[in-house]
DNA sequence: ATCTTTTTTGAGCGATCACTCAAATGTGAG
DNA sequence: CTCACATTTGAGTGATCGCTCAAAAAAGAT
């Protein structure tokens, strides 16, 4: 199987694990998706729990290289962060991806099933990760205060990532959203002129 | 089926398909967890989606008298909110529901399963309406400044609520989750000072 | 063109799914 | 105690689940 095959179809799978769930997709809908038959399926990924961990890594690698690649072309780093929030309320963004595949995967399988719910509870801590590095670039580059926790801020930045993914999923009008957007925006805007005057 | 026991075995129920999610729940499950056998289930309820559809109704009903409850004891509208929050906090919390279970039901089935998915939506909103109520309530008490919007402030609020029950889900200590609640009722406390000052 | 190796195929495996129903059991009236 | 009625039971339904593997097809080597 090339690689680029397997990487259609690993987006294939992504796809439709996001659209139905874990449980909730069958080995038929991914013979579908893939379009490749069961011993394919089974030659090329292990098993129907391997695919979806190898869907959902390479989920978080996009993921994660959206991210930075937003930031590296953003005009600051804070500049970057709010954007990137800001980002999820056009339609056609590139950055958008729904609601997380992560976020689901965390409360579809939290109690039970932990040998995907551990990998996408990793996968999310790195992400804030991530977002903890953005934020220290900016206080680095004196665009919040030196004081601030930017371990706690990266906490309170997912957690604003996370609400809107799912107000997303609810389906909020394109005003509604925009409002909403500016209220998760704001308390880092407020940090920012803190740290301005 | 006496009602008390309907009410248990409901009360079961919503604690399995809060811990497995719809599609992971099998009827062996829901056997074994209501003590009762397929037929009875079946006579009782009419099918797992029916029987998930009346435990998620009974869980948004105590879900909503648990919230009209905490507000009713507390010293003021405000401080009934900004305590419901930080009640989440405390670990023996008879308000804490983990992670609810109609945001579960809601990014479970979002694409498919709209049977399910649009009644967790509409139970979602409804406890958004409560929100508001209660955000009007304390507007009308002068604690919240008059030009204020109810309805974008329930929204913030709510998604406090979702990112705060998501972040329990992923297992925070304690001390960070103490941070991280102060964060979420921040912007209330903040709005409450301008309508005092 | 022929042989070897790799990959794909899809019928079919046992297990489990949601669900049914005739028989067994429980209940209340007379 | 008896009988009519209501409820519970659990073995069993066809369908579908995740998955296997012998055979067929494709690809590569000489």
């Amino acid at each position: 199987m090339p690689a680029y095959d397997r990487d259609a179809a690993l987006e294939a799978a992504i796809r439709l694990f996001w659209a139905k769930g874990y449980h909730a997709t069958s080995l038929k809908d991914l013979e579908n998706a893939l379009n490749m038959r069961p011993g394919s399926i089974y030659a090329a990924f292990k098993s129907k729990q391997a695919l979806f961990l190898a869907a959902m890594e390479r989920y978080f690698e996009k993921m994660q290289a959206g991210f930075r690649a937003h930031m590296a072309e953003a005009a600051s780093p804070l500049h970057g962060l709010t954007s990137f929030l800001r980002a999820y309320a056009e339609d056609g963004s590139s950055v958008r991806v729904h609601a997380c595949l992560l976020l689901k995967t965390l409360l579809e399988a939290t109690t039970t099933d932990s040998e995907i719910a551990d990998p996408a509870r990793d996968y999310l801590d790195r992400m804030k990760g991530e977002f903890e590095a953005g934020l220290s670039a900016a206080q680095a580059a004196g665009e919040f205060p030196d004081a601030a926790d930017t371990a706690r801020l990266a906490r309170r930045y997912q957690a604003a990532l996370t609400s809107l993914q799912v107000e997303l999923q609810r389906g909020l009008s394109g005003e509604e959203l925009a409002g909403f957007v500016e209220d998760l925006v704001e308390p880092f805007d407020r940090l920012a002129e803190e740290a301005a005057s």
